[in-house]
RNA sequence: GGGCUCUUAGCUCAGUUGGUUAGAGCGCUACCUUGACAUGGUAGAGGUCACAGGUUCGACUCCUGUAGAGCCCA
């Protein structure tokens, strides 16, 4: 015990508890329909992922969140796994292949499969090795990958199902293409480069008249591919031409003009060209106005490109096969020639890039898979707005909403290789094959034979599912959904999402869609049918992270380089401190300036805890104390002193605070709240003034008392700090007192509040004294009398109480101020040479013969008084207002007033004073 | 363009339904190695709560506007 180190080791604990809890099988959850169960899924990570200082935040909330409850008894289950990340893995397979001079066409995609997954076996998932850093108390037994066979037969019949219900449909959609990689790209999969380049302005001319419309382009061969040109609805320069047609240059086809919201009349004319196959914009320009019921032209999306960029045939011949860099030089040419060109500017744009081989991005019109929202969205959002669901904080339901009323198609097929092959088949057939055959088959498994033509040359859908379609499913396909079984009954619903704002689009909504649409029809534990929402919605919170950031306020990003590694921050400070720091400096709902230095906040308060542990502990050895149970210590009534009474008293108020804060989700408040209980009440007061009757003259069994008592204390603290601190709580816990093999603080009970101990009178003398305390050492340290130099009080105190107070705790006064002696004033004569202060209503002396300085002293009285009168004209004008007096509440009134006779009686005891100096 | 958030001590931030002597940590100044801890202790300095109006007996807190910072959507 004596070999404690004299400062705490994170390292140590670290490599001794981890694995000990492992093993021990703490992390583990089996259904036990005797208990509740509470649940969490973490938000799987990627993986090709390392793990970042978002993850950290993120999880290290959700092992608090796991082990405060697995303390409450609560039969808890974590639900760990990582996800595919159909794009980031197959880029990083694919990068590695290049470095041998092979593509994955080369392998074919059988072998290119093989090849990922022998990636994944030896490095996926390196993120899960670095959670366990961290301390995160995940069920790893129950790992999951959304690749795995159960998952996959999840993914496989969810779009089955959808599917048969008609929400599931094969349409048209613009899609950010790579004409090098042939390959769809997500939004977040295209890199934007300024680059500079020129607006050219073209002439279209218009039908019928002698005007042209001009138009303002970065993209000149785009106009091969235009459908209409378009103007703001409320620009009244172009009123005159709406419903008009313009003669489109080089593609000798008519176009009507037409109005748009989305038209900028700020930018270059006012007219844009609208080429719906090859622009995003344009394309929801063209969607809306062909759904506008009424409208004289269905507007075509003509695409010009084939799959590498270059012109196709839907173009006149001279541009056919051209790259489309070549077709804008010949374009511009050809339209000077013609005199449609009227200027050309210089201009930077953002143009997009291939995040992998920085190809410039095309927009591309191409067949893809649709999920309809609508259906889905509408019980999804219900559950919110109604509060069945709960966002933390509440704010973010507004842009949920938005966006669920807003909610377009999504578009789920992408042209990869690596991700769930959609179970879709087509017949190839031959020349027997009749119409009917260009359907789509969708079915669990290969088709034997097309059903009309009875060819058996079938082909499956290229295409494999968006990532996020299986992470949709997470919440119960973790569980073996869709097989009916105990797990899922029991351990779904999980209680609380928590996971970054950015993805509650992405996600978040989904998985409400996707268990509301799909989880009433497994039973509850009982057997009996979920028959409401609660049952069936995926969480019943939501608790989104903050976004961590730099000193300078930039979000932490891999090209800016100013993303700490959290393994070196755990190296350095300790896992125990980062988990504590980054909470401690994330409020709900705020972002996060962080660099790796705040985490001496967290280092330096394990260590106050460890030195406060060791502290007991050198303690109890040399008193050879007994161990004490808690409820001994608790209901022992022998020699209790005000400071005993007064921690038990905030021991419980912390307790229902932080149990308050938790349920409300703030849980950067439960640190705040941790660490002033543990450093200012029991480091700073408590500890200090058991010192007295732990080195005084009491006998070895009230030493033995006071002890336990403290340590029963502490016992408390530890273990509500526990899922926030694993490591250093475990390591002290272990030492308090002898422990089976078997036992843990992550498994003892998590303290609960008791109103019995909540002690006001207690806790008012307690604010006494140290309020007398804090005056007399205001004034040591301001007239510097030395901390050695040892003083006597006399105190006078209209209040009879409060001198036999002072009296009776004189040892405090002796430890914390150094007091030697305590007289009463008792009528008899001031005492000259003495500095004096006011508090609580009564003076207190301070003999300082010899050693005094006047002016420093009177310095200080003034300065007391000065601010006792600033309070006291205050509080006289507040009460010399009538209406105050008649509109406030009486308690309000009653308490200026008394403020004011405090004020006022201070006032007079301070000027006397410095009158007699 | 639409929506959301933020602006409190030199820095980073708390401040629950309007009534507090406006707080903490870091940093700074002075003193202290006193038998848990210098990753510590004690004391101190430091704020017209972004600005302007309004509601109210009373506004850091509620409302409107202005300025600045940021995020999301388009």
């Amino acid at each position: 015990m004596t070999e404690l180190p004299k400062a705490f080791v994170p390292k140590d604990s670290e490599e001794k508890w981890y694995p000990f809890w492992e093993k021990n099988n703490f992390f583990h959850a089996e259904v036990d329909l005797k208990n509740k169960p509470y649940t969490v899924v973490i938000p799987p990570p990627n993986i090709t992922g390392i793990l970042t200082m978002g993850h950290v935040l993120n999880n290290t909330i959700q092992d608090v969140f796991v082990r405060w409850k697995r303390m409450q008894g609560f039969e808890t289950l974590w639900m760990p796994g990582t996800d595919h990340a159909g794009i980031a893995t197959q880029n990083v397979v694919e990068k590695s292949l290049a470095k041998e001079g092979k593509n994955r066409h080369d392998l074919g995609r059988e072998e290119f499969l093989k090849r990922v997954w022998r990636w994944k076996e030896q490095y996926g998932g390196t993120i899960i090795k670095q959670l366990r850093k961290l301390g995160t108390s995940c069920d790893w037994v129950r790992e999951r990958f959304t690749m795995d066979e159960g998952l996959s037969d999840a993914v496989q019949e969810m779009f089955i199902r959808l599917y048969e219900k008609g929400l599931i449909y094969r349409g048209k959609y613009i899609v950010n293409w790579c004409p090098k990689d042939h390959t769809a790209l997500s939004d977040d999969e295209v890199n934007f480069a300024e680059q500079q380049t020129n607006l050219w302005y073209i002439k279209y001319p218009i039908k019928d008249l002698k005007e042209y419309a001009v138009i303002a382009t970065t993209r000149p061969e785009t106009i091969l591919g235009d459908t209409a040109v378009a103007v703001h609805p409320n620009d009244n320069r172009y009123k005159h031409l709406l419903g008009r047609m313009v003669l489109l240059p080089l593609a000798d086809r008519e176009i009507p003009i037409i109005t748009d919201d989305f038209v900028d009349p700020t930018f270059g004319t006012g007219m844009v060209k609208v080429t719906p196959a090859h622009d995003p914009n344009d394309y929801w320009i063209g969607q809306r106005h062909n759904q506008n019921i009424g409208q004289r032209h269905q507007m075509a999306f003509i695409n010009i490109l084939d799959e590498s960029a270059r012109l196709n045939d839907n173009v006149p011949h001279k541009y056919q096969g051209m790259d489309h860099r070549d077709a804008r030089k010949q374009v511009v040419r050809d339209l000077e020639a013609l005199g449609l060109l009227e200027k050309t500017e210089p201009y930077v744009n953002n143009v997009g890039h291939c995040y992998r081989c920085d190809t410039i991005i095309q927009p591309y019109l191409s067949d893809q898979w649709f999920v309809k929202m609508k259906p889905l969205a509408e019980p999804a959002l219900k559950v919110v707005l109604d509060g069945t669901i709960k966002f933390h904080p509440e704010r973010w339901l507004k842009t949920y909403e938005h966006w669920m009323t807003n909610i377009r198609d999504w578009c789920i097929s992408r042209q990869l290789w690596w991700g769930h092959r959609i179970p879709v088949w087509y017949c190839v057939g031959d020349e027997m094959c009749k119409l009917e055959c260009k359907q789509p088959i969708v079915s669990r498994t290969q088709p034997e034979r097309c059903l009309h033509c009875g060819s058996t040359n079938m082909r499956q859908d290229e295409d494999v599912l968006d990532t996020w379609f299986s992470s949709w499913l997470w919440p119960f396909s973790t569980l073996g959904w869709p097989k009916d079984n105990p797990d899922l009954r029991y351990f779904y619903p999980t209680a609380t999402l928590v996971t970054a704002p950015d993805i509650i689009f992405f996600w978040v909504a989904r998985m409400m869609m996707a268990g509301l649409e799909v989880m009433n029809e497994i039973p509850l534990p009982d057997g009996s049918q979920r028959s409401t929402v609660e049952h069936c919605i995926p969480f019943k919170d939501v608790y989104f992270t903050s976004i961590i950031r730099d000193l300078k306020g930039r979000k932490m990003s891999k090209s800016l380089g100013n993303s700490p590694d959290p393994l070196d921050v755990i190296a350095e400070y300790g896992a125990d401190a980062l988990r504590f720091t980054i909470v401690y400096l994330a409020p709900l709902g705020q972002d996060v300036l962080y660099s790796n230095e705040k985490c001496e906040i967290g280092r330096n308060f394990a260590n106050k805890i460890w030195n406060a542990g060791r502290f007991l502990l050198m303690n109890k050895e040399q008193l050879g104390s007994a161990s004490v149970t808690l409820s001994a210590v608790e209901g022992s009534d022998t020699h209790v002193d005000l400071a005993d009474r007064w921690i038990l008293s905030r021991l419980h108020s912390t307790i229902g605070d932080l149990d308050r804060a938790l349920t409300q989700f703030e849980i950067n408040q439960a640190t705040k709240i941790l660490y002033d209980f543990i450093w200012h009440d029991f480091c700073d007061w408590y500890v200090e003034m058991i010192k007295g009757r732990l080195y005084g003259d009491e006998s070895a069994e009230v030493k033995r008392i006071v002890l336990d008592r403290a340590i029963s204390v502490f016992d408390h603290a530890l273990r509500m700090l526990h899922p926030f601190m694993p490591f250093v709580t475990e390591e002290l816990w272990q030492h308090l007192s002898p422990r089976r093999e078997d036992e843990s603080i992550m498994v003892a009970p998590y303290p609960t509040y008791d109103k019995r101990w909540i002690d006001k009178k207690t806790e008012a003398e307690m604010t006494f004294v140290q309020n007398t305390i804090n005056s007399i050492r205001n004034v040591r340290g301001e007239l510097a009398v030395p901390p050695s130099k040892e003083i006597h009080l006399i105190i006078n105190f209209p209040d009879n109480t409060k001198e036999e107070i002072i009296e009776k705790y004189q040892s405090y006064f002796q430890r914390l101020a150094r007091v030697t002696k305590i007289g009463r004033l008792n009528n008899g004569a001031k005492p000259r040479h003495a500095a004096s202060v006011v508090v609580d209503g009564g003076e207190v002396f301070i003999p300082l013969e010899g050693l005094i300085d006047f002016g420093a002293e009177r310095d200080r009285i003034q300065k007391e008084i000065d601010h006792n009168r600033r309070m006291l004209d205050s509080i006289q004008k507040k009460l010399g207002n009538e209406s105050f007096i008649s509109k406030a509440p009486k308690e309000v009134v009653e308490k200026e007033r008394e403020k004011l006779e405090n004020f006022k009686a201070n006032l007079e005891k301070l000027q006397r004073n410095l009158a007699r100096l």
